[in-house]
DNA sequence: CGCATATTATTGTCCGACAATCAGACAGGC
DNA sequence: GCCTGTCTGATTGTCGGACAATAATATGCG
């Protein structure tokens, strides 16, 4: 019949207020945080309180350090920071590969198309870049794999839709591993990656949106295909360990 | 040439520990954390940096408390975490109404072929209720907005798949306040979605996939003519207030 | 056994302290 | 003029201890 009356603890409400502030826009990006001291004068807390709500804060990637930096300055949470966060969630909902990879064949095309329809000239010199240095490299598993997950960056940077660059990411970083394995066990991977993207590069080019997504709907048939040739099976669990040394 | 050596104060450093112990599913979930004062003794560390370290942890999700309980517990992020962070970082990255349908335009129909293929009869009938629960309401804007949203996430859960699950949260998230101004302003709105809902409903029950995706991208696309009829402008920031008392 | 009550443990918050170090001013040497 | 070293103050990271509120647990009683 009645709910337990909210009490928040102190570093809790301190930390929304500043939260709010950041989403409200009226503490700006780059703006410098007050000094702990400060904050704990102004909110009339202690300063071990404040530095519990800035905690909160700095996980969640709306304030941060300069590189060798002591004060904090309000920042906009980075794909690497969302995508850390979505990642580790998804690895602690058991999610296996063929998830991802069924997520991925899901969301890609569509930003394919979206790609070709608005890509700026610089975002696309961008995304032909990635293919260059795929295309370019022997050898060396990782960086290979690294440039992968570029392209499908710099895609999704070329669609100028902040949803599919933040979402991007935590797909990808997933993806990374069981993509190692691949590239390592089937020897045609590269070559069909490395055509694919081409084509993907040569549609997005030319502002052909369906041609962009008929190559990524292929593109992302191969990473199934790939998991069957070089015999991970569907199940396994992101996050696990794939067994290469 | 040289890159800054790396040091990271404490409290990151253990919450960092924390963490791995949890992704490593060596904390499993629902096992309560050691006490603070514990921790501080086992780590060799003060309570308070402790605490720093827990906060963070805290906000990612990964430890939590029961409902008016006092101790720690491990917990995997919840749909409600992971889509408030997501939220609030494309909140931050100016994201505009148009991005986020253009996401789910992309996203939702391979939901649905996900569902129609793998949905058990429990999913199905958390659907249908869902279901009907929107078109047996009349008036009362709130609910049938909530309502909208947990279709899609009943519909995510039937895909059997938590990148589904947890991509959607953020996107219905950021939707809601718009759909609200197009249920109010748009008469023909719940009629619309009422129909689309019913079709993709069956569809699922049918496990006819492609019906089940055709109709979603219908649904989708109805969703952007709203916009047009409500005069919402597509360039529309999230987050910001739509003028609705 | 179930229930009220007393004990203990644990968290939330505060205070004060100190070392490390970052930022800026300032002076000296090339 | 620019680089280098030095000094000073401000700020963060960490510590120790303290205490009230209350959740968790044990205790006693019917």
């Amino acid at each position: 019949m009645f709910e337990p009356l909210g009490y928040a603890p102190a570093y809790l409400r301190l930390s929304e207020a500043i939260r709010d502030r950041i989403l409200r826009r009226e503490l700006k990006e780059g703006q410098a945080l007050p000094t702990e001291t400060e904050l704990a004068r102004q909110f009339e807390v202690n300063r071990s309180t404040v530095r519990e709500a800035l905690r909160k804060l700095e996980s969640s990637g709306l304030v941060g350090r300069r590189a060798g930096g002591k004060r904090l300055f309000v920042t906009r949470p980075t794909r690497e920071s969302v995508g850390g966060g979505l990642s580790q969630a998804l690895t602690l909902h058991e999610t296996r590969v063929v998830d991802v990879w069924e997520a991925l064949q899901a969301v890609q095309p569509g930003i394919a198309r979206a790609a070709a329809l608005r890509r700026s000239p610089e975002a696309l010199e961008q995304l032909a870049a990635c293919a260059r240095r795929f295309a370019g490299r022997r050898g060396d598993r990782e960086s290979a794999v690294e440039d992968v997950a570029d392209f499908f960056n710099a895609l999704g940077e070329a669609s100028d839709n902040p949803v599919f660059v933040l979402l991007n990411e935590p797909l990808l970083r997933l993806l990374k591993p069981s993509l190692a394995v691949i590239i390592d066990r089937v020897p045609q991977a590269r070559g069909r990656i490395e055509s694919a993207q081409k084509h993907i590069v040569d549609a997005v080019r030319d502002r052909d949106a369906e041609t962009a997504a008929t190559w990524m709907t292929r593109h992302a048939r191969d990473f199934r295909r790939g998991y069957e040739v070089a015999s991970i099976p569907l199940s396994t669990e992101v996050g696990q360990d794939l067994g290469v040394a």
